[in-house]
DNA sequence: TATTAAATGAGAATGATTTTCAATTAGCTC
DNA sequence: GAGCTAATTGAAAATCATTCTCATTTAATA
């Protein structure tokens, strides 16, 4: 299954599942799509709708599937909502951090990293090993502060 | 219901209660007990079981319903982990950030909020609004580190 | 085109969260 | 301290989210 036309987040993923000796199945490629072509973050039963939308039916389960698969990979990443939701928004990997709205949901990336230049020394001094960091955003975008 | 004694935590969330009106029941305060006496973040399974351990048979929805006010007071926070679990920490309403043990979940707070300096212009040129942010590190905790 | 391990689908199973409503209780007032 | 009342709880059902199982299908490679 090779289209012939195919966007660069799609190569992108299909790139890096070969890389890892994984398959680049018509679903997975469909998630992709639906994904990078929403300007805002889909939850799991969004992105199965608009998974069935481009193949028909499609099993949820496939879809649960590759969004963990995918969060490993660094393909998605997963966004959380103070009503307790969560979104996932295409990424290629880079070091992003997102800001989203919490009317429409809609997600606009930022680069720079607020933590990278953070100095650690008041935590690590409690014994604490800083590996990762979950950063993210929230408030209103142009189209619903308008709309207010 | 008052104890005799009474730890600043749990004055805490009674007189936020009381501000807003709201009842310092038996097992509200038995959340804050359990929440705050714990260093590490609590699921809703760890809290309910912790509760019933004070309290004998509790509703598991209270629980729940719990949780959800206290985190609109600011008296927990909520956490996320990579492995899609949540987990609660008991918080006093300040600005505070976490950083969790990913092995032990264990809850560390760091003051300083890192994205406080942070300078919106590149994101708010998009016409986005930041409103609110959540910061979480991820590492490893002394004793995990030793024991790994 | 044949081979084969990886992946999918369908539905059952499990787990998490919310709802409902009758019974209980905290926070008043007297 | 007893009585009042609205807020809260408990228990179970209902709903929603996620994972599992295993027979079938498919992508990748030769
Ligand atoms: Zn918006
Ligand atoms: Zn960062
Ligand atoms: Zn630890
Ligand atoms: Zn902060």
């Amino acid at each position: 299954m090779m289209k012939d036309f195919e966007c660069t987040q799609e190569s992108y993923a299909r790139e890096v599942l070969r890389e890892k000796g994984l398959k680049s199945t018509t679903q997975r490629l469909a998630v992709v799509h639906v994904l990078h072509t929403s300007r805002k973050s889909l939850s799991v039963g969004e992105i199965h709708d608009g998974v069935k939308e481009m193949l028909g039916a499609t099993g949820l389960a496939t879809i649960y599937r590759t969004l963990e698969m995918f969060e490993d990979l660094g393909i998605v990443k997963r966004l959380h909502f103070p009503d307790g939701g969560r979104g996932y928004a295409f990424s290629q990997g880079e070091h992003v951090h997102h800001m989203v709205c919490v009317d429409c949901r809609g997600v606009f990336d930022f680069p720079e990293c607020p933590v990278e230049s953070f100095d650690y020394a008041s935590v690590e001094k409690q014994g604490f090993r800083v590996k990762d960091h979950f950063v993210q955003l929230f408030g209103q975008c142009g189209k619903c502060a308008e709309a207010a």
